[in-house]
DNA sequence: ACAAAAGTGTTAATCTTACACCCATGT
DNA sequence: ACATGGGTGTAAGATTAACACTTTTGT
């Protein structure tokens, strides 16, 4: 088979991930202290280039374990950042963005690997990112706020059970609003989808709290025919 | 100032534009002769490599000048495809694709570029397509659906000024459904962006129809202020 | 007994749906 | 006069929004 022609090209490809948490009542952003920069090194997005074979999803997935050794609960392509000429000093670079989120801010610290150091920031008091990143971190936030309202994205934040309280705060939080306790229960039980384990959690002052599970693989039967996950708020 | 190290990489970039017409009731696709393989030349999406000097919606918006002389109205990018290492013959090439619209079918045949053909297509009667390019069109026709009932995309498929029944028949039309029509004029009415100009049209047969304007200024200074274009049915 | 958080129903208002006839033009 | 597509209102049903007190535990 003849081999057809390819142009010159000095454009290298990357991947980064916005990894997203939910701690203390607050949405917490995954970051990583760059290797270069001695002094100067900034905080920035996990990420890297993509290498020749490896496909584009799976190379977020390989930089993120060898960053973080991090357990997503969900990945989806986010945007690709390749506008700007500039944003990388290094060249060249077109970065496919990611958005992840996980429920537990477990870094598994990997001495031996290229991260130098992961940490959790509140989305609120995020250092100076390098590149474009916190622009990237700004169409993830978007992205998180629109997905809330239309699809059971919030409960990837959670554990596997939770006090109903968690979830009221995390979309109180997480979209800026009141809400109404009862309303929000209603809506969110009248799906169907978020079901009583009988557990209970203890410890804290007050009326101990049932713990809840959503019935992820009852939503994707219904999401496969055609069923919508969407709230709304007053 | 160092020059930082950039690894060796074997992958070329690309853009691809998924453009959406609408005419004879129908969605209609633009496609591309291809200029290599022949006889066997297949039909594919209108794009091409990136310069390593352009940005990548700059690189799509000179394909397409090149290739069709279109005039858009909406672009926006759609998705980046790169988990496949064999979606082209040539070599591992991700490609960053687009989704536009355009309000007229007129492609200006330009015999001096590298455009060995371009047509428009019904959505329903698209030829074989090169590559991964089913997918990209059918993840792009998804996104029409989608973005139709969230955001007045639909007026950007029809003349600056339209009879009502066509913005009718567009959306029962894309969204496979069956529209009241006077609940549908009512909603898009209640938005008071879509104003009558207080022509006319006539010559065909019936009572004349009053041609309308969607008031797409007033609508992005509402968008500002978080106003969602919202439409749903049945 | 009190502090702290969990749990729970009803009503009014709003929005959505279903539905059928008259109007203005060309032939 | 009739055929063709354009234009319009109302009532019943469904959904959403507003609102406050009781329950269970720990201290």
């Amino acid at each position: 088979m003849k081999r057809l022609p390819v142009p010159d090209q000095d454009i290298r490809l990357a991947v980064d991930a916005v990894v997203f948490g939910y701690a203390n009542n607050a949405l917490q952003v995954l970051l990583i202290k760059q290797k270069f920069g001695g002094t100067q090194a900034q905080w920035a997005l996990a990420g890297g280039f993509v290498r020749t074979h490896e496909g584009i999803t799976e190379a977020v997935i390989r930089e993120l374990n060898e960053e973080t050794g991090l357990r997503l609960t969900y990945l989806e392509q986010l945007y690709t950042f390749g506008d700007t000429l500039n944003r990388d000093p290094r060249g060249r670079v077109v970065t496919v963005a990611y958005f992840a989120l996980v429920n537990a801010l477990t870094i598994a610290p990997k001495a031996d690997t290229d991260a130098l150091e992961a940490a959790w920031f509140p989305e609120n008091e995020l250092p100076p990112l390098a590149f474009d990143h916190k622009e990237i971190v700004a169409k993830a936030r978007e992205r998180l706020r629109a997905k809330l309202t239309y699809q059971p994205i919030g409960f990837e934040l959670l554990e596997k059970t939770f006090p109903f309280s968690d979830l009221e705060n995390l979309y109180c939080t997480l979209l800026g609003k009141e809400i109404d306790r009862r309303n929000f229960r209603k809506k969110i039980m009248a799906f169907g989808l978020v079901v009583d384990t009988g557990q209970q959690v203890t410890g804290k002052s007050g009326r101990p709290a049932r713990l809840f599970r959503f019935d992820k693989k009852k939503y994707q039967q219904l999401a496969k025919d055609g069923f919508i996950f969407e709230i709304s708020f007053a």
